[in-house]
RNA sequence: GGUCCGUUCGUCUAGGGGUUAGGACGUAUCCCUUUCACGGAUAAAACACGGGUUCGAUUCCCGUACGGACUACCA
């Protein structure tokens, strides 16, 4: 096939964007990429009842974000547009007419009411799957089994009507899943999907199948919910005559819950406290607020890096992928089949890393905005070496300044546990002579400088340093473990590191 | 219930008829070190079960169990 590759995202605007949906059009984009064609973005909100405000924006800024906006789009639209169904709504009833013309559909009257009865009525009989099928169509109201004038009367007098596929009953339906291999269903357990819903749009079935056909996708890779309506869509490709350009189908794992079993879910955030959605959400019925992965902190190339390994892998052993490095890597013959459970641990490991491959200069800008929250200001120069200081032992930008505001501030609180196990004469002794020698030290004090008059005043007391090390971390900074102490002496400077050793000596009362 | 899909360490996974079943996260221990972390090293940890096929099956086939998805005029 020399077709140009053209796959497709096409997510519902009907609240925030999943994680399984971001990595759903993550892998389509690496696809799309890897074979030299288009990504596209379809919005698929034939749904009236379920449009949500906002929805649509959320989808486009969390593609930014991560940097995978599609090619073409509602908002960055080709030539096959428009790329909203709802705004298609005028092109698909012509399709389902043709369908009915070549007798592969028909209309039908039946209300909810009927098809509720029937149901029932099924149930009762002890049918296994009550459904809308080959026997059970010759006993509802539709063009199949009222005579032809009075479909045509109920047509013109304008009473509400479906149009329904009309599934054969026996045919064996096959398809060639690029992850999953030939998959066989019978008809006789497919249903007569509505095509056309009675307020006159498409359902999903329909509507899916004219836009991939019409937008020329030569490969539709989508989560394995679809999976068991796949054979439909195949049948209908067939009934429409389009078999020659029909896609190839991916589908892909479902994400799991970390524990137990079942589809990942928004109660499973608040449960464990992570995010499941790239970002932060209001739902603007609710209320309710969901956190987001870039709210959270978490880098984009760091989250893309993990999305991209839940369910495919490079089959190498190695982890850190760029966004190029995966385009260039990826194959839809390494995602795997079996569900996936998320595993936020991953999630953080990723950030720790390409937290610290990041320069302390930039860094340094992180930490700089959190304070300005605050309402403060630090120098760039400062910043960058407190980030440097802080980055090994970050998950977070947030937390170079959470982690690290001793540095410019002096601590208000003291450890209690290490106060009562450290804070000894000795302790007290050394840094007496450490500030008295700090007072007479008249040049800028470096880590080189700070550590070798500690050393000294550790010497004339006749005390090991190692001794007191603990104490002097506690007396200036508050707590007992940090990165270090002579480096942090020197962000710190002479002058507040003297304040901060007179604090502790008039305050700190001997426990041990 | 029915249809379909799936099942390798706790998790993500590599592998594939004969392997010490490999890596990563997490966990534990040790080393480094002024602490904590980082880093390094080591360790514990898996082929769901039962039948076949085969000289040999974790790998192929068939069942079973378990899990999941779907089963709307939702996508």
């Amino acid at each position: 096939m020399d077709r140009e590759v053209r796959v497709r995202f096409a997510p519902s605007p009907t609240g925030a964007l999943h994680i399984g949906g971001v990595r759903t059009a993550l892998y389509n984009y690496l696809f799309a990429k890897k074979q030299g064609g288009k990504f596209l973005l379809r919005i698929e909100d034939t749904d009236q009842t379920r449009f949500v405000p906002g929805a649509e924006e959320y989808i486009k800024e969390a593609l930014e974000w991560l940097d995978i906006s599609p090619d073409e789009s509602p908002w960055n639209p080709g030539d096959c547009g428009p790329y909203r169904q709802s705004e298609r709504k005028p092109m698909y009833m012509q399709y389902a007419l043709d369908l009915v013309e070549k007798g592969h559909a028909y209309y039908a009257f039946d209300t909810s009411e009927e098809l509720d009865a029937m149901r029932e009525r099924l149930t009762a009989a002890r049918v296994v799957s009550p459904q809308y099928n080959a026997i059970t169509r010759t006993q509802m109201k539709n063009s199949l089994t009222l005579p032809e004038d009075e479909v045509k009367a109920r047509l013109a007098s304008g009473e509400p009507y479906v149009i329904r596929v009309k599934i054969p009953r026996k045919e064996e339906v096959r398809l060639n899943d690029m992850i999953r291999g030939w998959v066989m269903v019978h008809s006789n357990t497919l249903d007569d999907k509505v095509l056309m819903k009675s307020d006159g749009m498409p359902t999903y079935h329909l509507a899916n199948i004219v836009d991939d056909h019409l937008m020329e996708i030569t490969h539709v890779i989508r989560g394995e919910e679809w999976l068991p309506s796949a054979p439909l869509h195949v049948l209908l490709y067939k009934y429409f005559g389009w078999e020659d350009t029909m896609p190839q189908f991916a589908h892909l794992p479902l994400l799991l819950k970390p524990d137990g079993n079942g589809k990942l879910s928004k109660r499973d955030a608040e449960k464990h406290g992570f995010p499941i959605f790239p970002l932060d959400w209001k739902d603007p019925n609710s209320g309710d607020l969901v956190m987001g992965f870039r709210e959270q902190g978490y880098l984009p190339d760091a989250f893309l890096n993990f999305l991209s390994f839940l369910g495919w892998n490079p089959g190498d052993h190695r982890e850190i992928f760029s966004l190029d490095e995966l385009v260039e890597a990826f194959s839809v013959e390494r995602i795997g089949k079996a569900g996936t459970k998320f595993d936020i641990n991953k999630a953080k490991w990723y950030n720790e890393q390409y937290l610290r491959a990041k320069s302390d200069e930039e860094l340094a800008n992180y930490l700089m905005q959190d304070l300005e929250k605050e309402g403060f200001t630090v120098e760039a120069g400062k910043a960058a070496q407190i980030a440097g200081l802080m980055k090994e032992r970050a998950t977070f930008p947030g937390d170079l300044w959470k982690e690290g505001k001793f540095m410019l501030f002096p601590p208000t609180t003291f450890d209690e546990a290490v106060l009562a196990k450290r804070w000894n004469q000795e302790a007290v002794s050394v840094l007496a002579t450490y500030k008295e020698k700090l007072e007479n030290f008249h040049e800028e004090l470096t880590s080189e400088s700070a550590k070798s008059l500690l050393e000294q005043s550790a010497a004339e007391n006749d005390i090991k340093l190692g001794k007191v090390m603990q104490a002097v971390r506690l007396a200036t900074t508050g707590v007992g473990a940090g990165p270090d102490l002579m480096a942090v002496f020197a962000i710190i400077g002479k002058e507040e590191l003297i304040r901060r050793i007179g604090y502790a000596l008039e305050n700190l009362k001997i426990i041990a």
